[in-house]
DNA sequence: GCCGTTTTCGGCCCGACTGTTTTCAGTCG
């Protein structure tokens, strides 16, 4: 099994506990046991080898046991028993929003419910309204749940949803009674997807805020409104929370809602250490709980974690995976700011399957303060994408060339290619084409279902190609659409290091490819990046800022950032490696 | 099931909103 299956297995697990009923904190260790599982950044046959697995946080020996078993192709019987347990309609139930395992649990047991159709039918004979604690208006919402599930259930793309935040936040900064607004949650984390838009507001006054919250245009239904909190969903399903607290509770309330849930835990846990409680309403002294929570005339996040004897921790690193140690030591990272990219790599003209042309390209990259773009187009063995031969590759570099001398005043050009990683992790263009190249990108397009040993094998051969410069989106994966395909990542980082060549954070919002989760540990080890926006269009080239959000999430150094290189270090760098 | 400068046993983050209730359980984040 792949670490992403025992992942799934482990999280199979906590839901199947859960509908059981059994104890909470049991379930909690399940969860937090996947969780660390997938942030880990350790290769998981080296840990298990040497029998370091416990070291990570939130895995103990029962997990070890079962993660050993699950990574050795072994069957876990306590896993079989628990799904012979359950029946497995109702894990579909629990996805209905306002549904937990208790209620599910409940009407299993009163009316014999074990199917999302079986529920339907119930909610609408007025059974379910009949049990106790249930009633009509909890039978009309499942009802509502069960058919606009699909969509409920969807995240979305960080790129998307950032689009649809931004002018909300304006608008809500635009209101006289507010004093400060922020999008928090997972946007606000920079998260590759997002599940819903959070909004924290300080206000004069709560009222006028809500109403204009609730009554925005796009506004499909009101799911919650309260004192402190509204929801409404938009059409297509993406939903919003807005909170409107005080100003002194502000600060609070900002870095509550922005989380991680594991990063939050993680800073509770710190200031009941110090003697206090933490919420989003302030810090309560342990021993003066009358007092209830107040401000301590904190007044932003920098103040909070201050207090807490921290350096601030930017919202994107906070996700429970040792941020609060490195803030207490002095080791948080300088993060890359958008300005420091200098330049693009890995970008398609209309030579293969890009809209514009060469000209328009480099213009585009000069109107975004690039200094140099590099182009990429496909090479043959993408049919469908127009690649292109050896032949037109040549003619390609030869145009670049000329582009380059005529002084048109558009960035700078490298000429390079998006080459095919074929079947055997041979590259699909002749060796001296390769070679008269600026770099060379190369990338997996075909045969995503060879399996994890085969495709490793493939794609480190293609490293160790001496024209090799970047591996191109090493998992393949589409967000939302598109698992990955199975590789052993941390086999291909320790070649990519070994042979010099760089590994890419595709920057397209539905690939973010080098996921973050990797970065941290592979810089370390020293691993270098490329952030490529993949850009088919001119409009394309602006989704380099989508990657620079992943290497701040990486914590990546801008010295291992090739794009953070301005033109003279970048020729330097390449005449190094070719 | 995990974890330990107050603990190897007994804790495990905290609060809002809803719908059902006459004080609270369930769900969510």
């Amino acid at each position: 099994m792949t670490k992403a299956d025992i992942v799934s297995a482990l999280e199979e697990i906590a839901v199947l506990l859960e509908l059981r009923g059994e104890n909470p904190f049991k379930i909690r260790a399940y969860q937090t046991g996947a969780r660390a599982l997938e942030t880990m950044e350790e290769d998981l046959d080296a840990l298990l080898e040497a029998d370091e697995l416990g070291k990570v946080p939130g895995i103990g020996s029962a997990l070890i046991e079962k993660i050993a078993t699950l990574r050795t192709g072994g069957e876990l019987p306590f896993l079989e028993s628990l799904r012979d347990s359950v029946e497995p309609g109702l894990i579909e139930i629990l996805e209905i929003p306002g549904l937990g395992a208790k209620r599910v649990r409940k009407m299993h047991e009163a009316l014999g419910v074990d199917s999302i159709e079986a529920l339907q039918a119930a909610c609408e004979s007025g059974a379910v309204a009949g049990i106790k604690g249930f009633g009509a208006k909890t039978a009309e919402k499942i009802l509502s749940g069960i058919e606009q599930r699909a969509a409920y259930a969807k995240r979305h793309l960080w790129w998307q949803a950032d689009a649809v935040a931004r002018p909300i936040l304006e608008g809500l900064r635009s209101l006289p009674q507010v004093k400060r607004a922020e999008i928090a949650g997972s946007l606000r984390r920079l998260k590759e997807t997002v599940g819903d838009l959070d909004f924290v507001v300080a206000a004069s006054e709560v009222e006028p805020v809500m109403e204009w919250f609730v009554s925005q245009a796009a506004v499909e239904s009101v799911t919650a409104q309260g004192v402190t909190k509204s929801s409404v969903r938009f059409a297509g399903g993406l939903q919003a929370d807005l909170r409107v607290v005080p100003e002194e509770q502000f600060a609070f309330a900002l870095h509550h809602f922005t989380g991680s849930k594991e990063h939050n835990v993680a800073l509770r846990q710190r200031a009941l250490a110090r003697g206090y409680s933490l919420s989003e309403w302030g810090l309560t002294q342990k021993d003066d709980a009358e007092a209830g929570p107040t401000g301590h005339g904190i007044e932003n996040e920098a103040g909070l974690f201050e207090f807490l004897g921290l350096a601030e921790i930017p919202p994107e690193l906070r996700e429970g995976v040792g941020e609060l140690e490195a803030a207490e030591g002095g080791a948080l990272p300088d993060l890359l700011e958008p300005e420091m990219v200098k330049g693009v790599f890995h970008n398609h003209t209309d030579a293969s399957d890009g809209r514009d042309t060469l000209e328009a390209m480099a213009a585009a990259a000069k109107e975004l303060g690039f200094d140099y773009l590099g182009l990429a187009d496909h090479s043959k063995a993408s049919f469908q994408a127009n690649g292109l031969d050896d032949v037109r590759v040549l003619k390609q570099l030869e145009k670049v060339r000329a582009y380059n001398a005529s002084g048109s005043g558009g960035a700078h050009l490298f000429a390079g290619i998006e080459c095919d990683i074929l079947k055997d992790g041979s590259l699909d263009l002749e060796d001296a084409t390769l070679a008269a190249l600026d770099y060379v990108v190369v990338s997996v397009h075909s045969a995503f279902g060879i399996g994890e040993a085969e495709m490793t094998a493939r794609v480190i051969r293609a490293i160790e190609h001496p024209s090799t410069t970047i591996l191109g989106h090493p998992t393949g994966r589409l967000l939302l659409r598109r698992e990955a395909y199975a590789i052993d990542l941390a086999k291909v980082i320790d070649a990519a290091i070994a042979n010099g060549v760089i590994i890419e954070i595709n920057a397209n919002p539905q690939r973010l490819d080098l996921d973050w989760r990797m970065w941290r540990r592979a810089a370390e080890r020293g691993l270098h990046c490329a952030i490529n926006p993949d850009a088919h269009s001119t409009k394309g080239l602006e989704y380099y800022r989508a990657g620079v959000n992943i290497a701040r999430k990486g914590w990546l150094p801008a010295a291992q950032i090739l794009n953070c290189r301005d033109l003279a270090g970048v020729k330097r760098w390449l005449k190094e490696r070719r």
